[in-house]
DNA sequence: AATAACCTTTAAGTCAACTTTAAGGCCAAG
DNA sequence: CTTGGCCTTAAAGTTGACTTAAAGGTTATT
């Protein structure tokens, strides 16, 4: 069975080989098989393993998140654990997008306000916006 | 005209002594007077700039940012200047309401897919929505 | 045989926004 | 007059997710 140095699986996942060391340092990646001369040795499905991290990461996942769904994955454990993962992302995610959008409607209300035109003494609205409260 | 020490003017703010030290350095907050045994002193308005600052951080603005439009209050500046930045903010804050409303999106519709009974091994949801494709 | 292009390890650097530590000076209360 | 609680500085530590560097071994090509 073919397999990959530690080169070549960088160069076919997009992950950079000190990455890759650093993944199974933090035990992302399994210790993999080493040749005679102490290199790594990598089966072939080490590439879909670590797409699986980088798209888990895209989507906003924490390696500590990603290392529980993947110790899930090697137990082949429970879905409703990996379930429970999800669904707690998916409310930090939701916390996320609501402080943001309390933001955007402060901000966007204050620039509508906002002329461009004068100095910033004597209440300029945007610091005034700022200075006044928060949230 | 009274003056406060770092201490009444951390307990004022409810900024950290060493945070207001760090601000300093960071030129966020201007260099004070100093007593004759070298201790910081604060005039009063020192209270308002240093809740400007905590307002700002928690509109997500970064320290780099606040730095802006604090020099630009403190050379009276233009304000379309400021408006300018608060535009590239806000600007910023809907990119990133984008990116996590795709996320949402697609989380949730994975989560309501999934009953989380089975095992992980053959086709757990959650883990082929990860595994599949990034966006 | 030499050289380039890999591979190995450990350690240190990066970014942001601080916090913590260390080592010491100043001042009010008991 | 000493103890505790401020204040001073510079330097190192924190978190997350790596990257860069240093110093050296291996393999492939010329």
């Amino acid at each position: 069975m073919q397999t990959l140095s530690i080169g070549e699986l960088a160069e076919r996942s997009g992950v950079a080989s000190q990455a890759i060391r650093f993944y199974e340092k933090e035990k992302l990646m399994p210790v993999p098989q080493r040749t005679d001369a102490n290199y790594r040795r990598y089966p072939l499905d080490a590439v879909a393993r670590l797409q699986f991290i980088v798209h888990a990461k895209q989507w906003g996942f924490t390696l500590d998140e990603i290392r529980e769904l993947l110790i899930l994955q090697d137990a082949n454990g429970d879905r409703a654990q990996a379930k429970r993962i999800a669904a707690e992302k998916l409310y930090k995610i939701r916390e996320q997008i609501k402080h943001l959008s309390r933001i955007e409607a402060v901000l966007s209300r204050t620039l509508a306000e906002c002329t461009g035109e004068g100095p910033m003494q004597e209440g300029c609205p945007i610091v005034e916006a700022i200075a006044e409260k928060a949230e």
